[in-house]
DNA sequence: AATGAATATATGATAAATCGTATATTTCAC
DNA sequence: GTGAAATATACGATTTATCATATATTCATT
């Protein structure tokens, strides 16, 4: 069960709401994307990704030598229907992160969920 | 303007959470009131409504020798929303501080904003 | 004007979150 | 198996947030 305290102290950071917002508009997107579309470090985005996955807000899947998030399949609704509202609102805010974003060549398809 | 980031992390304190899905459900509430509702000291209260009224989340009118607190007229619509939505997911979040909740007499009635 | 109730703020102490750097792990390509 | 790429984690250091306590302010009552 996610308690709404939790959920808003993952957001209350930038470079965690930026990936999770990025992340909803995109499906999935691996560690190394996020590096490029937030200009940030390497142990940085890790470390908040681990952090978001750590309070089942996001999960991760291994591809080779990529590992990439989505939104954890057991995200209620109520906190889906949070970040598409934000996104939808705050294009301004994730707009500088969306044109920094570039997918990796290679990209494996994603496995669907049956 | 209202950025996300600064919303989210003014619902990222368990007061001051509390303070603003009751306040969205009272339409508004004075210090006091939200005092024993959290079970919380006058100054801590006091302390975190002024961070959400210098957010623009909250508002404040005097009336007397209360301060009522309401939602910001200015409040983003999304942001509303994400308090509704909130707010309807959560009502077990909620409840012992709504059970608490006690209304000073006297309520002075709330001015019409035209 | 003096008192009490409701609220606000200042201050120093404590706790929590974040960060950069270094290092470990996993996987692929050769 | 060696090396390089992608990712994860550990460790101190620094910043940020929160808190309790004390004090100031504002207003109503007398």
């Amino acid at each position: 069960m996610l308690s709404p305290l939790v959920f808003y102290k993952a957001l209350a950071d930038d470079t965690r709401l930026k990936c999770l917002l990025l992340i909803t508009t995109q499906q999935e997107l691996c560690v190394c994307e996020l590096m490029t579309a937030l200009e940030q470090s390497q142990p940085k985005i890790s470390r908040h990704l681990a952090q978001l996955r750590a309070a089942n807000i996001l999960q991760d899947r291994r591809s080779g030598q990529w590992v990439f998030y989505s939104l954890h399949p057991q995200l209620p609704a109520w906190a889906h229907q949070v970040l598409q509202q934000t996104l939808l609102a705050n294009q301004s805010y994730l707009a500088p992160c969306q044109q920094q974003l570039t997918l990796v060549s290679n990209r494996p398809a994603e496995q669907g969920c049956c």
